[in-house]
DNA sequence: CTTATCAGTTTGTCATGACAAAGTATTGAC
DNA sequence: GTCAATACTTTGTCATGACAAACTGATAAG
């Protein structure tokens, strides 16, 4: 565990703790790196990685800040089973239907791979709680990696990913809202018209290739998205 | 403006302009700072700009690597109002309330303020384009900042704040969604019953002061959030 | 009493040097 | 020909030293 990593943990635990309040100031950087025996440049960066996370912040010609006794996390690529297993609502998922096919010119554009480029085209049923939530679909280019619907069933889709060495690094969504259909307020068991939140999103890794397309539909009355944002 | 800002300012233009090339791997971080005449860490300092941001991708024992040839921003704290100027959709704000009273309780909580701290309370409506777009309920408190209906018609309000010296630092959001009612649907020349994404936000400034509650609500048919995430 | 100047404090930037860790390519043994 | 050990490349971490820029508060001038 690197150096300025342990003396940016030992940091936060003072903070968390409340050994030190929120508005007091840090001790300064030289005295601080003496005082812990490290170089100025390590202690700075354990700040800076505070400072990213919303706990401190600095101020030149005045001093380091705490502003907020817990972590804010930034907004994560997670994916929704990895949320739901966290928050402890027991998630278990239907496979509707998988089969490969040459992807639709929309789907490509959003991957950005070549038209007809041969995905995997998964419908999935998320429940929680015992109740349907989300009604999912994804593609998944068939170079990138191939699934089996008994996999889906008791893992997320981004676990699966993530067991295949693929590690979702960048991604772009879009958040919107629309009117149930008839056939999707009958699946989720909502009336018809009701309010549903659409999401739609494309995760690249770090190599800049396209994982996975998707386009998912949540109920409205069960489910909201929650973002913590920090500005530099 | 600072050396490794200089340098990361010129890698970005050559790889938007397309002369490094997507999966291509730049110069070694020892060449580089030697070629450009600078010291080794302020060229990373200049690299990890760029990776924070989506464009490069680095390897230990490998190198580096362009992934996208366009900056990914971040989520950004910036307002309705700034957005729609940014995309040249003419927006124009009517004020239908403004006036200051006591926070209700769940208002003061998001807050983090006392029970009945007095809050500027203000209610907009906001155009784009000529057609009614979003209904805008914010409070903030009288000793953050003194408003004025003629203020808010010209301005965003995170603009006024910024005006103010205030800077917002850190949010968090919940996007959700649910079926107008009947005066909202009136309001926002929607039918009843249409779907409505919903926004409720506390923004706090660097001192962990909160600046602004905001409980908004668009027209689904015209609005939807975009996000661009990057995991560590 | 008010305002401008100046010194002190603290973070911001930058250079140099060194070693560690991870991945790749080469070489050698079998 | 295959596999393992080795050398090489490249990024990751850390130390030391120095000066710049921004803010604060005290001091001096009006």
């Amino acid at each position: 565990m690197p150096l300025y990593f342990q003396v940016a943990t030992r940091l936060q635990e003072l903070i968390e703790k409340g050994e030190i309040g929120v508005g007091a100031r840090i001790e300064n950087e030289v005295d601080l790196a003496e005082r812990l025996g490290v170089s100025r440049p390590t202690t700075r960066r354990a700040i800076q990685y505070l400072v990213e996370r919303g706990m401190l912040v600095r101020k030149r010609g005045v001093g380091t800040q705490v502003v907020h006794p817990k972590v804010r996390r930034p907004v994560e690529l997670s994916s929704l089973y990895d949320d739901l297993v966290a928050g402890d609502r027991s998630p278990r998922t239907e496979v509707l239907e998988l089969r490969t096919m040459p992807a639709p010119d929309p789907i490509a554009a959003a991957l950005e791979v070549a038209p007809g480029t041969e995905v995997t085209w998964i419908e999935r049923l998320r429940y929680a709680g015992g109740e349907p939530l989300a009604l999912m679909h994804n593609a998944i280019p068939v170079d990138v990696l191939r699934l089996t619907p008994e996999d889906l069933a008791s893992h997320g889709l981004y676990e699966l990913l993530r067991r295949a060495g693929l590690t979702p690094r960048i991604a772009t969504q879009v958040i919107g809202a629309r009117s149930a259909t008839a056939a999707e307020a009958r699946i989720l068991t909502e009336k018809r018209g009701a309010s549903l939140l659409t999401m739609t999103r494309t995760a690249w890794d770090a190599g800049g290739r396209a994982l996975e397309y998707g386009s998912h539909v949540y109920r409205a009355s069960r489910y909201s998205f929650e973002l913590n944002l920090s500005a530099g």
